[in-house]
DNA sequence: CCTATAATGTACCAAGCAGTTAATTCATGC
DNA sequence: GCATGAATTAACTGCTTGGTACATTATAGG
């Protein structure tokens, strides 16, 4: 009551624009607090707390809750995707190929769970949000590119069966790689933690390999 | 306002009592609304208004939201324990246990996609809900002991290598059944949803029993 | 029957939360 | 240097939503 009748012009002389700076702070922030809390647990105040900005710029930027998501969904997407393209595996023989490929795809998951989240998050509603992306079309096209050409190669070397598909094998890696983070959690909080050690992971992901190299090559007769 | 000064004794002149069928009827819709819409998402007056009861019932018998959730969570989990634990493959040969086990846990994760569902959910909480529960224990006990039996026998009959382990046996039919269901969104938005028809999903299926088997089979050196 | 307790219905509330209004300051082109 | 639009601040609003108070009815035990 007695504050809000004077003036109040306190304090804040001067402030600086920067546009740039401001968004992508926002959007930094948000990532965490959506990959944290999901969508609906997520709090624009919580997340304009964090930032160096207000609620009010979140809302000048990114119209709602619901833009500012998708903004951070498609900036998740496109950061894989460049991700991959720059893994340079073309003149690899083809086993050794897929292997670096699996281990790329491994090593990247764990040091990007907060992408992993986003994409639980997105399936929970049933990828709702992602359907509105233009930047789906060619997301993981880059991904099935590199498995195309091992596939071929392999085969035309007669060292991989002739009834795997590029498809198929993206999925399988996907699976192996996106589990082991989506699902720590409950995973280990049933099983103990051994897998999720240093020393675990580095078996995981060498057994990651193991399994999908003995799935491809071709049988002995 | 002309309604709310009369007596309003109206209609129902007679109810009846039904404990125990408020109370599953409050967990089955409760249980449909958090694998919808995740924990902050689901509404307790949407769960209520979708039960033959009223929000009010929630609150007796679970206490709160929380409460509530938990409830759905320990059911789910036991639901699950106990659709393991009838299936029977003591007497069959390591392969064929180990075949029948995978394509059981791959129908099971297909034909009841909400179980999927609350544990992503229960995932992306870091487990938070999961942690207090003391049916956890003895949880997945079930499949790991029908695991280790088969990986015995297999090591003994000489037809396992002998390095593959039960709980990484799990881990990985586990990623590949899951996966299957929780990731269907994104990834048939992004690939098309070959894999999801009938005849992709038993190709999914033929190719994750196959890719288990022939990991660990043993080498022919 | 009568009484105690468990079960249920109705109405309500306070905090939480997404989104807004309105005023102010910075930057830029002429 | 001044007009104009972009960027930013501070305070506010109204609906949503988890949770409750209180009255009422059913049921079981004596």
């Amino acid at each position: 009551m007695s504050r809000s009748n004077q003036p109040v012009r306190s304090a804040k002389p001067g402030w600086k624009q920067n546009p740039a700076e401001v968004r992508s702070d926002i959007l930094r922030v948000s990532r965490e607090e959506f990959a944290a809390r999901g969508y609906s647990g997520a709090r624009v105040d919580d997340i304009a707390a964090r930032t160096r900005t207000s609620k009010r710029m979140i809302y000048y930027y990114f119209g709602d809750k619901e833009g500012l998501y998708r903004q951070v969904l498609e900036d998740a997407y496109r950061e894989t995707r460049d991700g991959e393209q720059r893994l340079r595996i073309d003149d690899l023989a083809p086993e050794d190929a897929l292997r670096q490929l699996i281990e790329f795809t491994f090593d990247h998951h764990r040091s990007n769970p907060d992408l992993v989240r986003l994409i639980m998050i997105e399936n929970i509603h049933h990828g709702r949000y992602l359907a509105g992306l233009d930047a789906i079309k060619d997301l993981n096209r880059t991904a099935l590119d590199k498995l195309r050409r091992i596939c071929r190669q392999g085969r035309k070397a007669g060292t991989f069966r002739g009834d795997v598909t590029p498809i198929q094998l993206h999925w399988m890696i996907s699976a192996l790689c996106f589990f082991n983070i989506s699902n720590q959690a409950t995973f280990s909080m049933v099983f103990g933690g051994r897998l999720h050690t240093n020393g675990g992971q580095r078996r995981v992901r060498d057994q990651v390999v193991d399994v999908v190299l003995r799935y491809v090559v071709a049988d002995p007769s």
